[in-house]
DNA sequence: TTTGTATATCGCAATATTACGATTAATATT
DNA sequence: AATATTAATCGTAATATTGCGATATACAAA
């Protein structure tokens, strides 16, 4: 096992865990509040603002990228990432309406 | 390794890491989901709404539980579960300010 | 063309997560 | 008391994640 059973679940009930998880480690939680804190698009002092080490940054930027958070220019040498603001909108509705459940106020337990 | 670094990271970034982890599974998702349509306590039925063997379900909601997202209280034999509001709103609250960070939209990429 | 700089990928070790069968614990029912 | 019902826990196998050293790649500068 070790596996997800996605086949039991709707596909907006796998959306909203996969962006989730996305956002499930502080290392990338960091990064993107650091895209939004700039503003722009940061080339390469995302090593140095997170402390860990250039492969690990790497490897949490792809993952955000893969899920289209984030997108990447190539820009000489160094690459330069900004948030992905319409996937991250809509990233933002989809987790909002999961959020936003709570019409009636039964008293329960 | 496969340890997260937490002490590089703030507080806030790691608590809004753990809430979202939280809420990185399908499994996880459809029980809160589940809990706020019937609008009550469940006692019980999760595990054949959800579709996955009772010890798997009884896992994710220790999970929820021990978060403080959902509280259950025991009822005879069985167990209610439902929301536990005033959390679910805080993490709502924290994950929504982390969400609408942007401000001013500089173009940039 | 060689050297430097920036980022990605490979490979691996350590740890975490997911899932469930078997069992336990705790209360109801007969 | 004996039995049934419900949910938690234990133990374990399979898979995923995290982190990083070593290396590769790709372009820039000298």
């Amino acid at each position: 096992m070790g596996l997800i059973k996605t086949e039991k679940f709707t596909d907006s009930q796998n959306q909203i865990a996969l962006f989730a998880k996305a956002l499930g480690h502080p290392a990338r939680v960091a990064i993107i509040q650091h895209l939004f804190k700039i503003n722009a698009c940061v080339c390469g002092d995302l090593v140095e603002e997170i402390g860990l080490a250039q492969p690990t940054i790497s490897q949490h930027l792809k993952e955000l990228k893969n899920l289209g958070l984030i997108q990447g220019t190539i820009e000489g040498t160094s690459v330069c990432y900004c948030i992905h603001k319409d996937n991250w909108s809509a990233m933002k509705d989809l987790l909002n309406s999961f959020f936003d459940n709570d019409l009636n106020s039964n008293s329960c337990c």
